[in-house]
DNA sequence: CAAAATTTGTAACTTTTATCACATAAAACC
DNA sequence: GGTTTTATGTGATAAAAGTTACAAATTTTG
């Protein structure tokens, strides 16, 4: 948990840009609700019902699909400024969440009551084109997904993987684990290490216990 | 094309099993365009700009993802009363199409224009919550599709398609080649005749020139 | 510091899927 | 009716990915 800041609309436009009408900022002021979730802590389970519609000013968090047996899939990542409009739906029909949110690093999020984001979509246009884009943002990245599992090889899969990674830490080095990016790509870690093996003979990569230095991208 | 029909709103209300409100279903009467799409043809073409909202009344469409190399795969599909949501943000932002869309079974259907289905998102309750439906069952049905590619051997995939096919033309006889199915699995003939082959031995269907019979579901 | 746990390397092997090559049978075409 | 096209069958082979088993190196823990 975390109090409100004082400095808190401000907060608000700095990580999303500037993005809500006046009006709309001081409702999400009023009723939001300031959350802080630590790095490696699930914030939501599948099944588990959702609490409202997060939005996320800082850190990020990666969302999971899981199978029957506990298989493991990564399937984007949301960032400060981004929301997980599935959450909207989820709510408004009373439906549990289809998948898994795992923060990767500390985050600060506001939460946003049910009964107040479908009135908003009606009483805010930016709200309504800020929901419709988060709809639009996950379904394409779910079709990123669905292009990786059905037209790519493992190895591309992989490199994607760490560009990504790359890209959401702002970081060349990648402390992971070949077992933690099997488990992340639904693969094994004799495979994956196989892999990060070739990667590493192609200069791409420089492997290092827990850690990978991603050079060429 | 088709000319609006006499019955039109009757012909909505039961397509639509009464979902829409009076007001909503003059509103689509008086500016929804009517149009009837032949099977087999291609209704929306990765890259197209698209026209406005398709609201299908009677056949079926499916939807599929394209790679840069050709290669296909089967997304979902679309029946009466469903509509495809992920158009609405492709003409708010004036993207083009991420699929393909093909009637697999003659279709009718009334396409919105884009001014229309934001503002009515606004104005009509029935509207913003089948909008927001669509979305939530375009969702699910992708996660169902990465479910597949992702924790689901050839074999399994090849059994649920089937089954889908079943359901989505009330038949057991499917009029399928295997050229046809590998292509939507984007799998290869020699390998689906195989599984066929197996299928065929479990008892589970029965295989003839040009199509197939689906017995054990 | 010794024992236990974690991480990575590697070889051998299996399963799954894809590919190639060619044969056969039915249907469509002229 | 004979030719061509389309659909399917099948064996051989290869590539991709998964599995098992174990060793070596490093870190953590008591």
């Amino acid at each position: 948990m975390m109090t409100k800041p004082s400095n808190s609309i401000a907060r608000i436009t700095d990580s999303f840009s500037y993005l809500f009408e006046p009006a709309l900022l001081a409702e999400i002021d009023k009723v939001g609700i300031w959350t802080t979730v630590k790095a490696h802590s699930s914030f939501i389970d599948v099944g588990d019902p959702i609490p409202g519609m997060p939005l996320l000013l800082t850190g990020s968090m990666k969302i999971m699909r899981e199978d029957l047996k506990g298989d493991e899939l990564l399937l984007y990542y949301l960032e400060s400024g981004d929301t997980c409009a599935m959450t909207l739906t989820c709510c408004m029909s009373d439906s549990k969440s289809q998948v898994r949110a795992i923060v990767e690093e500390d985050a600060e999020l506001i939460i946003i009551p049910v009964e107040k984001m479908e009135q908003w979509i009606v009483d805010f246009r930016s709200w309504r084109s800020f929901v419709l884009n988060s709809y639009n943002n996950r379904l394409n990245e779910l079709l990123t997904a669905i292009d990786s599992l059905a037209f790519k090889k493992l190895d591309e899969r992989l490199w994607t993987y760490l560009i990504d990674k790359v890209k959401i830490t702002s970081s060349t080095d990648l402390t992971i684990t070949h077992n933690e990016i099997a488990y992340e790509l639904n693969s094994s870690r004799v495979v994956i290490s196989r892999l990060l093996k070739q990667l590493e003979n192609q200069g791409k990569i420089k492997m290092h216990r827990n850690s990978l230095e991603i050079i060429d991208f």
